[in-house]
DNA sequence: CGGTATCCTGAAAGATACTG
DNA sequence: CAGTATCTTTCAGGATACCG
């Protein structure tokens, strides 16, 4: 009755989950969230201690990075009013489970790069030329 | 004996780990590689049958995406000698291993945008006015 | 059918300077 | 100390046209 398999269609998610997906992938895809998320960990830093830890990021990239995350409930900010002031970051638990996340992606990383790179050299060396037709299946490097 | 902790520093990965997350990221966080790896799933796709179901991608971005999945060995690419040419794309074991990795991160999409959302309008609602610096900490909506 | 080759634009992010 | 305000560069990605 029901057709088998209409327009293939992606068979891990469903379309209207995947602009939430998105979302996530535009937020962590980015230069600095991850890094700071990590760098948070389950700690409470202030900004100066963040922009020691994380070298290359600017004070805007790091105000940036911070306010998006903050609007995200994924970091609470803290200020007090002192002189000279004083503002304290950390991880909201909503931020917390978005970095246990992550961390798969990270263990990933950690556990496959190396794979990654040695099919990246193999690329290379067969070129762009060598890539090939054939008429019957070559088994290709898995 | 050891300093107690020089520079703060991230906590949950090696300064020489990022690198490889970053890779990763900057894989992942690009608009179509998530979304040609999950339509491929477990499946064996032709080029055409990607196409068509991943609406609003165009030919080029396609092609770009796969070569660098294919670059990095998470799609296995088999061309055929025929008349007309027939491409068949599936993802190896490596790519089967992200793709596991990346459902990770979008359960958690899928679990938690609301919140993310909740707070969004939360923030837009305070404000950025009315974000506050006070004498004593408020409790931040978490 | 399964791609390449160009051109072009908007958004991300780096550099730099200034401020409550 | 903890930002904001501009300016500039870079480049991912869309539009379009063509090819084996």
């Amino acid at each position: 009755m029901a057709k088998e398999r209409a327009a293939v269609g992606p068979c891990t998610s469903w379309p209207e989950d995947s602009a939430f997906i998105r979302e996530v992938l535009d937020r962590i895809g980015d230069k600095w969230t991850v890094l700071v998320l990590t760098t948070l960990g389950d700690r409470t830093l202030r900004y100066s201690d963040l922009m020691a830890s994380i070298p290359g990021v600017s004070q805007r990239m790091l105000t940036v990075t911070l306010k998006a995350l903050e609007r995200d409930g994924l970091v609470a900010r803290q200020a007090y009013a002192e002189i000279p002031p004083r503002v304290e970051y950390r991880a909201t638990d909503l931020g917390r489970s978005l970095q246990r996340a992550v961390l798969q992606l990270s263990q990933w990383a950690v556990e496959n790069h190396s794979a990654v790179a040695a099919n990246r050299a193999l690329h290379e060396r067969v070129g762009v030329g060598r890539a090939g037709v054939k008429g019957a299946p070559e088994a290709l490097a898995e």
